[in-house]
Parts: C-alpha cells; structure tokens; sequence
DNA sequence: CGTTAAGCGAGACGGTACGTCTCGTCTTGGC
DNA sequence: GCCAAGACGAGACGTACCGTCTCGCTTAACG
C-alpha cells in the first residue's frame, strides 16, 4: 500500500541544506581525501549543524553514496546493440564516461573502502550501487543466450566479476584509464 | 656492496618483540575487524609500549602488510606446467589457497581499503605486494608468447588486470570463493 | 554597559559538570600529591571528557586556582580592630583558619610550584591570589599611617613582604602552624 | 678513619664527566627554565649517556642542587660584626651576592618548587641547603642572646623565618632584589 | 491566527584513539 | 666496570572527531 501518510507537522526538511551537504562533501572527498573527511567538516562547509547530518544520514560513507548519485549519472544504458560483442562494447564505454567525471573515482575508492570495514554499509553499497550496475550485465548475458553468441561456459556470474573485476581493479590498484583498445580486447576474448 | 656497515650501537631492535606486534596485529584483525583494530590495542596484546610500534611502522596499515607476509606463505610458482592455459591454473589454484589461509581475506581486505585512503601506503602496498604477485603474471606470459599459446590481443597488463580483477572483485564486492570451475572458464577464456 | 550581550548559542555550559572537575582537582591533590596530579585522571574521577577540562581550563594549575576558590573562603577581613597591632592580628589570625582547612596548604604548595615553571601561570596566580591579598595589607598600613601607630621606616610593601614571606616560608619550606605566639610576636615586632 | 677502602674494581668514575653533567643542567637550567630542562637534555649536551646521570642522581633536581653547590659559593660568613644588628646586615648583604650570582634565583625558584612535588627531594633539599643556611642565623642569634641586644619575644627559629621568608618570597612572588634600604629598615625592626 | 511540533545552526558534553613526548630501565659493544 | 648509544615498557600529553544532548530560533500544518 505504500508509505503511511507520513505525519508532517512542523518544519518541513530543508532541500537546500541537503543539496549543501551532499555537495560539501563530495567536494570535500576529492579535496582532502576519504580519510580526512569528518562529519564535522561536512557540516562546517555546508553550514549545517552536525545534528542534521546525522539525522539524515549515519555515516559519511552514507552521506557520499546519496551525493555519488546527486553528482554522477549513474544510469545504465541496456538498449540492444545487435550483439553480444557490442552491448559489452557499450556498456564498457558507457562505465568509462562515468569514470571520467571527475571526483567519480575518488568516491568509489572512498565507497569501496568504507565497504570493507563496516558490513552495515556494504550492504547498503551492494543494494544501491553494485546491483544495479550488475543488472546491466545479467540483462545482456540472457539476451545473448537467446541469441547463442556467447560462449556457454561463460555463465552470467563470471561475466559480471570479470568486466566489475577489471573496471574495479583498475581504479583501486592500477591507475590506467578503460581504453578503446582494451575495450576491443574484452569484447574479442567475452565473444 | 649491499646494505652500509649501519652503525650498530646501543641496544638491539628486539626480534620477540618484533614478532609479538605482527602477530597481535594479525590476529585482532580476525578478531574484531580493521576498523576496531587501533594501534593502542596492537600494542597492549603484544605487551609493547605504543612508541615500539611507532618506531618501526607508521601506521596499522603498515604493521599488517608486513604481518601478512610473515602469517602467509607469499611465494608464488611460476614453474612450467606445459601450456599457458596450465600455467594460469596453477597461478589460480595457488592464489585459492593463500585466499583460503585463515585470516588472509580479512587482511587483504583491509589493506586494499587502506590503500584507498592513503596514498603514501597505497604506493607501499603495490610494492611490497600487489607487484610482486603481478610479476608472476609477466612470467607466463613472456613464457606463452614465446610459445605462441596465446591470443596475440591479450596484452601481459590486461591479462593480469583480468586475473586479479576477477580475485580482487570477489574478495571486496562478491564473497564466493575461486571454484574449479571458474579457474576452468577462465583458462578457455585466456587461452 | 558591562560584558557584551554573550552570544548564547548552543548547549550551556554545565554548571554541575564544572563542580565535579573542580571537586575532582582539589581532592586529587590531597591524595596524591600535585606531581601525580594529572588532566586524564582529574576528568576520570569528575566523569567528564578530558576534552571538557581543557575546553575551560589551560593545565591543571588553573583548575587548582579556581577549585581553591571555590573550596576556600578567600575573602579577607579589613574591617578596623582599633590598632594596626590588632588589624595585623585579625589578618594572621584570618590567614592561620585558612591555612587549618583540610588541603589548602596542598594546594597553595602546587600553585606556589607551579608559578615557579610557567611564567603565564604565574602571572595568573599574581592576579587572581597573592595580589587580592596583598591588597588587605595596604588596607591596613595605609590605615596606620593615617593613625601614626606604625614604624615609619615600615613601606607597605615590605610589611607585605615580611608578613607574607613568614606564612609561605612557614608553608613551602618549614612545617610548623602560625600560633598564638608567633602572632604575638610578629606584633610586638612591627609596631 | 672515613670512608671504607672503596672496593675500586673496573673503570673508575669520570670526574670530567660529572662536572660535564653538573655544568649542563645548570646552563639549560637558565635558558630553557626547569620546566623544560630533562635528563635526556643534560645528558646530551654533556655528552654523555642518560643512565650516567641516573647512576649517580635519582632526579634533575638533585643534579641541580649538587650542580648549585659548584656553581655558587654558598659559604656563609658568621664572622662576629659587633653587634646583632650588623651581623644580620652582614648575613643579608651575604645573601645578596650569592642572589646576584647568574642563574642562581632560577635555580633556586626550581629547587623549591620540586621540593613542593617530591617529598624525598623536600627532605634532601633541607638537608643539603635550607639547613645550613639556617644554621647560620642560629649562630647570630645565640651570639645575641650572649650580648643581650635583640628582642626577647624574638626566636631564634621566628627570626630565621622573618629573614628566610622575606628572602624567599621575594624570589618567588614578588620580583624586587634585597637593596641596602630593605636591610636596613630589617636590621632596625629585629634589634 | 495562535499553538505546537519538527527541523535548524550552534556548540557543550562523555568518550576514544591519535601520534608525540619523556620517563626510568635494560641491553649492547667499545674503551 | 664504566661509558655512549639507543631500544624498550609505560603512561600522560594535548588534539581531533565521534555520536549525543541541549539550547533558542525558525517554519509550517492543525485546530
């Protein structure tokens, strides 16, 4: 049925000061960096009080997870390319435009990293973040299967961790860019 | 030649001590996760002063990636199994085994986390571990291509990109463990 | 007129958090000595974050400053006893009660020590203690000359001296409690 | 018959080392104050190593006070001058050199402040210095009570507080040197 | 149209860990 | 066996943020 009809007497949440604070601190991610970003200095930068940080948020990973999709488009094209090799060709250059925006990186080194210390808000990475992309792969692998262009014992699961692996590795590890050329590679090798 | 005649004077660096710390640090990883592990509670395991720590390591990131080689068997065979395709298996079954060792995934975790926040210890950590397992790549394939078992648009960076991506993406963002089945995939897909 | 207007904005000051510090300060003091003394554990017995000492207080001098305000009547009688002979008695009299108060002697010996490394404390404990008084000893002499029952080669600084320089030898470097007699005496010697 | 034959075995003592030892702490004594004045300080700029200090002395202030001893002339005169009132004249003027003495009033303000802290050190500071100071007022005042010019109703033990006190306070409270003026209107008041 | 309740900026609070400092002790190897 | 050097266990320092808790003020819907 839906959310409640949602008692709304006093003030209402001011949008202002949400768009402040989200901006604050992706801002504030790319400047000082994960590590040196407090709650304090969102707030202090936004304006804010600290209380309302955290009366809409719990923690500053949280706050950057709402800012990466404030910032960022994180929409995920699945039209149908014609081919396997080409919706993998897409969506490779479709990951490597958000890539390129900048402070995207550093926010999802920061999200990542926030991921592997606190299950809380893995969980909650896992539900907005990497589902959502990793639906992209799984729209494309069954549509290749109807199309039988793909290699049968490349099952959805090692498809996703192999294009996720490379993308990933290479922000959290490696500095290089996704180029055209190892686009054309990964399509070679996935079809 | 080597390391200078280092001035030995006063009291010798305590080896026992050495390895109390790397061990406590290790262990109350396990224990209570990297974000609880403090370097106030590495030293009052281990029954060292906080200053010890400091003296021989910057930061609890620094303590665990020395404390992991000590824990792990690091060592990687890159022996000639004949093919590319049973050279990468065995790499893969080797790395199966490390990621199974008690312990070790919490670790690489944190470390792969910390690396995101520090920079200075990211360097550190791509030197003293991601590179040396990267070489071990290079060899198979310096090996392959002189055998010519592999595909030509398969570059020694991406290869390796691929591989440690597929690990690295499921030790972060997936939990399964490397099955056989997956290692056998993978060897058709690279070869 | 007076203070400006105050800015009062956020939380009050606890009144009853700053009792417990100073409470904690001056018993701490008696027990185990003003060496022993420290921020940390003076926070630990008031129930307060060490944060919350330092936030009012510079070191723990100060804090000994204040509780001794609080803790011992400070006020000095001046009222006029007919003669300087007798004005000299009421105050050493005045002086030797506030000397019999469990702990003040401890605290005095702190906060004479401590002026003696901190150059800005002791400028604090000049304004704040030993001139407020100092200013009951030019009350009387000031008084004296008016009557003509002094030694006019007598300053009022050096009466100052000479009195003040009795109680605290008596209180730094000899044990012995200002008596009847020494009162008597010192009487009999300035007038 | 003094002191045993001294079991001399191994190296002997360095006395270049100790007056090293005595000569720093009390230059930095005078430039860095004794707040800030530590046994690994004095022990570098005397070139030597810590526990050199601490084979011989269990505190700074111990080194200071023997360091005091070298460095001052603490001799007092108790010569007979004639009359009471010139023998305190003398002995006040005899104090006034040795307060003139660089470095001296900040030694002494040390001295008694960590008497104020350390109970031992108290008791070894009386022992070593107070005491034979004081031995010497007893001296005068004996000699008066013979000559029978002095104040019945004035103690020995009241009159070398007077003096101390007034002496002490001085440097400790107030700033003012002992000039001729104060020791005379001293002399008139104790006589 | 005033009541009332939530949101707000500010900032004090009890805590915890930080990284530094100094203490006094304990090894070392050289003299 | 004394000495300089320096690592060691210990623990307080003063700082930075944490997440919580008042404050007094502002801003609406409700009655």
């Amino acid at each position: 049925m839906g959310t409640p009809p949602e008692q709304t007497r006093g003030r209402k949440r001011s949008e202002q000061t949400r768009l402040a604070i989200l901006t604050a601190a992706y801002e504030l991610t790319t400047e000082v960096g994960y590590q040196d970003l407090t709650i304090e200095g969102i707030a202090a930068r936004a304006g804010s009080g600290k209380q309302t940080v955290y009366r809409w948020w719990s923690t500053k990973a949280d706050v950057l997870l709402e800012a990466l999709a404030l910032k960022a488009d994180l929409s995920v094209t699945t039209a149908d390319q014609g081919s396997f090799a080409d919706d993998v060709g897409a969506f490779l250059r479709d990951s490597a435009v958000l890539l390129a925006r900048p402070g995207v990186v550093a926010v999802l080194r920061s999200l990542m990293s926030e991921a592997q210390r606190d299950q809380d808000f893995r969980d909650r990475f896992q539900r907005e973040f990497l589902h959502k992309r990793r639906g992209a792969i799984d729209v494309l692998v069954t549509r290749a299967a109807r199309r039988g262009d793909k290699p049968a014992f490349l099952s959805a699961d090692l498809c996703a961790d192999l294009i996720f692996g490379l993308i990933w590795y290479r922000v959290l590890a490696t500095e290089p860019k996704l180029t055209d050329q190892d686009i054309a590679a990964l399509q070679r090798l996935l079809s």
